[in-house]
DNA sequence: GTATAATATCAATATAGATTGATATTTGTG
DNA sequence: CACAAATATCAATCTATATTGATATTATAC
């Protein structure tokens, strides 16, 4: 029996790579805040009220969403600009489809 | 501007339950589980002997992949044998994708 | 240079969840 | 019925992380 998902090397890291991205996606403001992004690019001030969070908190999940490069931005003046990376995601994604979804 | 992901009542009830099946796959040990069981049924004592963790351990994070559906098990003898719910893991995976993959 | 707007950072606290140790339950065997 | 094997449950603890409040930073406008 070969148990690829948690045996080789390349599988050990690839599980923890997807565990990291799951932990990242598995909060509802940053679920929110991803999705929000698919539709447009938005500034930080938009973000929070439009979740309804306090400033710095929605700063921090962009944070942790960014870190991960799910999301990347640039500034317009005094404004920060987010927006999703899509290719990442994507690439996420398939690495947690090779882990739940069967051939 | 439709920010369909946060505003109707049925895609934030869609956003609850993703975060829930992710909070519950975003963990090592539970994401191994599935994916040793993807391969074959499996007992309680051949699971936590194969990932290395104490048996209630393993029974606990059983349970939290039973309580969502992800995985279901039968009675044989003192043995309980679990297998994945692969049409219970699909349904959430494409959930999910309707979160984070563009059409 | 001062004031203001937008954002980020940091320490402290609160909370959720993983892990452990002990014990209960269930089923089969002598 | 006593005993053992397999599993589940429960309370306690530990750890990770979300949240809050205060403050720092950056860019712009006056």
């Amino acid at each position: 029996m070969n148990f690829n998902c948690c045996k080789t090397k390349k599988s050990k890291q690839d599980l923890k790579r997807t565990v990291g991205f799951l932990k990242v996606i598995a909060e509802e403001n940053r679920l929110k805040i991803l999705c929000i992004l698919r539709k447009q690019e938005m500034c930080v001030c938009e973000i929070w009220q439009h979740l309804g969070l306090p400033q710095n908190l929605a700063s921090h999940h962009l944070k942790v969403l960014k870190d991960l490069g799910l999301v990347e931005h640039r500034k317009e003046s005094t404004k920060v600009l987010y927006s999703v990376n899509q290719k990442v995601i994507n690439k996420y994604s398939s690495l947690l489809s090779g882990f739940i979804i069967n051939i």
